[in-house]
DNA sequence: TCTCCTTACGAAATCGTTTGCGGTTTATCT
DNA sequence: AGATAAACCGCAAACGATTTCGTAAGGAGA
């Protein structure tokens, strides 16, 4: 069960180094050879084995990919599987293969992720998840292993970062609002220690200093969670010279938000609008369906693999790079009266 | 670069097979030897190299993962990244890898997932998203290559189905309905391609057939899609003598429903009760909030691993197995009135 | 003390490919 | 025509582990 290049070579009558030069097309066999070859080898079935060229090329063709889960991120929530997606497809057009491994604190790895690339000998890494308060961050940032890293900041020689571009994307939400007539546009944050978190912002604030309308009165700390959410909407109804439009600075906040308005008898978009961030698929059934910016998750991943290939055939070094977001214009915004 | 089981060996004077046999502690190397070798491995860093074990062994340790795509299915509702975690754990639990696959249409496979497999020296293969139209069903019934199915029938020697209690699921909505004093309760049924969709059409009909409630006036066709979900509803609103509560076949098919229902002005759960079966994200924020039937997709994913991992070492034939689903209540149901 | 068995390790083949080198044959140039 | 250069293919050594078989040393039993 199983032919291979030597049954070829016996049934040519030549040697199994000819077969393996004729099916690479190699140029030092020659074209009728090569014919002959190809023939017999579909003739006979034969199906190479990736794992002896693995051994002799000393290269896997494989590159691993991470699903981190340290924190009880919500496995529904996020764009895991589409980042997944791109990260295939595009590995699938180089002729690499995935390995997966997923990383949950219950599993409680003692190892390293690089080392487990080095066990499983992938050429690269792809980083999904990646928190920045992970243990092993600067294991991957030091480590010389090609590596790519989605939706968080690690930057060095081996190591991309690919996300969306997150200040445009906050830039365009508030630019929405803006030209739907607000002017007292507020925020709920995210946690200073995620970099997509601090990004938002940043667009945000500068979008609205550039046009003098900046006020901190109207930034609301949040977390990133639905109860953060919740919360910064008791603090606003609290206070007095309220903002007409509020950017949640990711939807399962503004799902938080929207749903203490309704419980409070305010009308969305009527009395307040509200914009989110990530056009989770929450997002496009509650009421008012969302209005938010949407990334481009199977972009981003492929974007991963291909920095992560142009990394490891040495073209590059570590580089940024930040995915068009898109606009998704829902129910959940209205002009100024 | 990469000490291998030689270093160890010339470093200590003895030959690699000694090394090898220690290091997998096997039976006729002796007890201080061991120690000294185990010792020499650390001490060096050695870490072995699974190509080389796989060449030799013929055995690849890992299990390919298919996650199929050929009809446009939206990653986004699906439970596909679940699956996957299921399925990440349990093999990581048994030390087998896990190769992903992902086939879409427009990448235009020509070869049929089987030969993927061979080509890649999986051991046995678990396929995420099936359908029973897929022109390569009958290969993997067929092949002798171990395989699980996952949310689709597929019987035979060596392919196992596993997928969620449907039957169950769809009596234990109906039940609640029942429960809640409901009797004319109708259903939107799900394409009869689909299996789970034909499971749950029969566990509902079964539920009410038992009670002498059943009527064939209220079952309403669909397809799984929004849309038809909100066809039905014209359909049902054109009808007098109209249900007092709707199992739609899955939560898409309630949310086109719930759109149309509100769009009339009809209220929900108020003029009539409304329940789906999977639990997408989605239904959790809609308003009124959905009451599904929840799949433990992490489950499913583990118990198609345990099988394919039982049937690569002879301990069964294909087997089917159904994992209970669980009944979450929200806001789309009341009581009769 | 001699034989037999056990224990512990070495020797060597093997898994299926790849690849550099060397040697023939045939075509090309002056 | 002679020499040089391609072109083409065989040879054999790798790659890093595993595993069977063989054998030397040591202990037990008579």
């Amino acid at each position: 069960m199983g032919v291979t290049i030597k049954d070829i070579a016996r049934a040519l009558g030549v040697t199994p180094g000819t077969i393996s030069k004729a099916l690479n097309d190699k140029p030092d066999i020659g074209a009728d050879m090569k014919v002959k070859i190809r023939a017999a080898a579909i003739e006979l079935g034969y199906v190479p084995n990736p794992i002896a060229r693995r051994l002799v090329t000393n290269r896997s063709n494989t590159i691993g990919v991470f699903i981190l889960d340290r924190h009880e991120l919500s496995l529904r929530e996020n764009y895991g599987f589409q980042f997944l997606d791109g990260i295939i497809k595009e590995s699938d057009l180089h002729h690499y293969d995935i390995l997966l491994f997923s990383i949950t604190k219950d599993l409680a790895y003692q190892k390293s992720y690089i080392s487990l690339c080095l066990e499983r000998r992938v050429e690269g890494a792809v980083f999904i998840g990646l928190r920045s308060d992970d243990p092993y961050l600067e294991d991957i940032i030091r480590s010389p292993l090609p590596a790519s890293v989605i939706d968080a900041e690690a930057r060095g020689q081996n190591v991309s970062m690919v996300a969306s571009d997150n200040r445009a994307g906050a830039a365009a939400a508030v630019d929405y609002l803006w030209g739907l007539g607000h002017r007292r546009i507020g925020i709920i944050k995210g946690s200073e220690r995620e970099f997509a978190s601090r990004e938002r912002y940043e667009g945000f604030r500068h979008y609205l200093t550039e046009r003098n309308s900046f006020n901190e009165a109207y930034v609301y700390p949040g977390d990133f969670t639905r109860e953060s959410g919740a919360a910064a909407v008791e603090t606003i109804m609290k206070s007095q010279d309220r903002p007409t439009a509020l950017f949640a600075a990711n939807d399962l906040m503004a799902l938080g938000a929207l749903k203490v308005f309704k419980g409070k008898g305010y009308r969305i978009p009527q009395d307040i609008s509200l914009i989110g961030f990530d056009n989770i698929a929450n997002s496009e059934d509650c009421d008012p369906a969302l209005t938010t910016i949407g990334q481009n998750a199977a972009e981003i991943g492929k974007e991963a693999i291909r920095l992560l290939l142009a990394r490891i055939r040495q073209e590059n070094k570590g580089k940024a790079s930040f995915i068009r977001t898109e606009l998704v214009i829902r129910d959940s915004c209205a002009p100024l009266k």
